[in-house]
DNA sequence: CAGTGGTCTAGACCACGTT
DNA sequence: ACGTGGTCTAGACCACTGC
């Protein structure tokens, strides 16, 4: 392992390398020793990267909630993450004990354990008492600013994304819809914005956004030409931690319509979204009008987390 | 608290009582005594009932990976639950901190974060280091068998559901994709089945699902006239664990719109789902087509879990 | 600086699945 | 009977927030 442990030095290593993929070392954390590769025979490729921007659990604008960047347990679930998406197990394959990998990655079983929760939380394996875990898909897993980012998600599919800022109203009155959402006062005011997105070049979304003033009035400071806004408030301190998503089915109305290029009247994919800081304060309110096929959401749920709910519908309006 | 500990029967006792608002005391577990009460002047309310079937912490036919039913945590975990979604802490309010949850509730402190791990996976409370954890909302969350079940969904919303069988194929040869959806062999069989869900009456969705052969035995065995496939299925030992979704748009072909009564071309709003037992084994492939304004799907995301992904969409097939 | 949550360890016992 | 994961405890130390 790369922590010095009593008797872990047995020179057993393999190449030794905990260098990511593409050679990078890294910020491994200090107190970090060579690295005596710990790592087990049988599959020979226990090394821990400082994460190399792919997967999602080296995240770095977007924070967990207080959670520590160089944990253990996230190197841990970082490597194993990375191997799984590998196919290293296969497609229902079975996992290594907790014991086993204790040892493989010389910390504690209550440390693995924290590890794997992170892998099951993601939907990559499974878990249940009696048996190994199984990897229940192999499929990379999608990073939280990716999901809040249209400008980062456009880019991780190799598209160019765009944006046309429509309209943008300072400094309004919040409405009774608005106080809600955002959790503000009776006289708070808000910033609204309206933008269409485009990939490579072809517009597929309208978006309407309302921010608290606070957050506005960074948003209002923003160049004119900045794609992500997301990214530029993070840069600012404004970090998102949480969000809430309501997708359902909506006409187009009249701006849509000419926004998107289609007919009033022709359906959109909606996607509504509340998303939150770290301390819980909602920090953004958004209605987003996909043109039909050019995205899903896709939603791992289990018996274990209640993320995901079927709600009834409002009648259609349009 | 209502286990044996040291020093805990200091007679601070409120009302002692442990029972569900309901009145019904409920299964406690082995080995508990008669519980002196515990908890906290300050709220005075902490009584852990065996789960009223309302919230989802109690959950009982849908099973959590081999996690055991009865654990403290879990009953910790639906009384803080129970007390968020009523409001005790109020929206954006602070939660008590571990150690004095731990006191009132006599456990350790481990115990009482994994309590708050689960009310965190499920999007009711924030967490980070630093300050207390906050309320993130006080709604209920929504059991995954009532994601999974189109028929514990419509009755938990007060509606009737119902259920035509259109079409069943049993034994057919597995296409590539069922194949490769239920991870079958080349020469596997399976059943599948097209149903119309309505609610009060009215058709609402139309369910086109695939079971591999052994479960689709099962399936076929099951009277005519049973609304949930699903309840018959665990109730035979055929557990949900895990569901892969997917939402998008997509237009009514010839039969949608002969089942739902609409016309071919109408938007409808789809929900791919592959479900999963707790062993990792596929269980279940289904695509349910929903009329625009019957449900809407919602999901809680988070930076530490990356169970919502946007995905880049199939151009409009239809 | 005090309070609070995040991380990690070590060990114990239990319940489940499989052989 | 054995291996495996689930649960619980007790204690230690650290990092962050907010006064």
């Amino acid at each position: 392992m790369w922590r010095d442990r009593t008797s872990r030095s047995d020179g057993r290593g393999g190449s030794g390398s905990w260098s990511s993929p593409r050679g990078r070392r890294g910020s491994l954390p200090v107190g970090c020793t060579t690295c005596v590769d710990g790592g087990s025979p049988r599959l020979g490729r226990a090394r821990i990267g400082a994460g190399d921007g792919r997967t999602a659990y080296g995240r770095a604008a977007v924070v967990d909630g207080g959670a520590r960047p160089g944990a253990l347990y996230r190197k841990v679930a970082a490597d194993l993450g990375r191997e799984i998406t590998e196919g290293a197990y296969g497609s229902g394959g079975r996992l290594p004990a907790e014991g086993e990998l204790a040892e493989r990655y010389g910390v504690s079983r209550g440390t693995v354990r924290q590890a794997l929760s992170v892998l099951r939380a993601d939907g990559l394996i499974t878990s249940r008492r009696g048996t190994r875990r199984v990897v229940l898909r192999t499929s990379q897993v999608q990073s939280f600013g990716e999901l809040l980012s249209f400008t980062r998600w456009a880019r991780s599919i190799g598209e160019e994304p765009g944006s046309r800022i429509v309209r943008v109203e300072n400094e309004e009155r919040a409405t009774a819809a608005e106080r809600e959402q955002l959790r503000l006062a009776e006289d708070a005011r808000v910033c609204r914005m309206v933008r269409v997105r485009s990939l490579s070049g072809r517009p597929v979304m309208v978006e309407r956004t309302v921010y608290p003033e606070a957050v506005g009035a960074l948003v209002a400071g923003l160049d004119e030409g900045a794609v992500s806004h997301t990214v530029r408030l993070e840069e600012q301190g404004v970090l998102f931690a949480d969000a809430q998503h309501t997708v359902d089915l909506v006409r187009a109305d009249e701006e849509d319509a000419e926004l998107l290029g289609c007919r009033p009247g022709d359906p959109l994919l909606r996607e509504r979204r509340r998303s939150t800081d770290p301390a819980g304060a909602p920090i953004e309110w958004s209605e987003d009008r996909y043109l039909p096929g050019t995205v899903a959401f896709t939603v791992h749920s289990s018996a274990a987390a209640g993320t995901l709910a079927r709600r009834p519908g409002m009648p259609p309006s349009g």
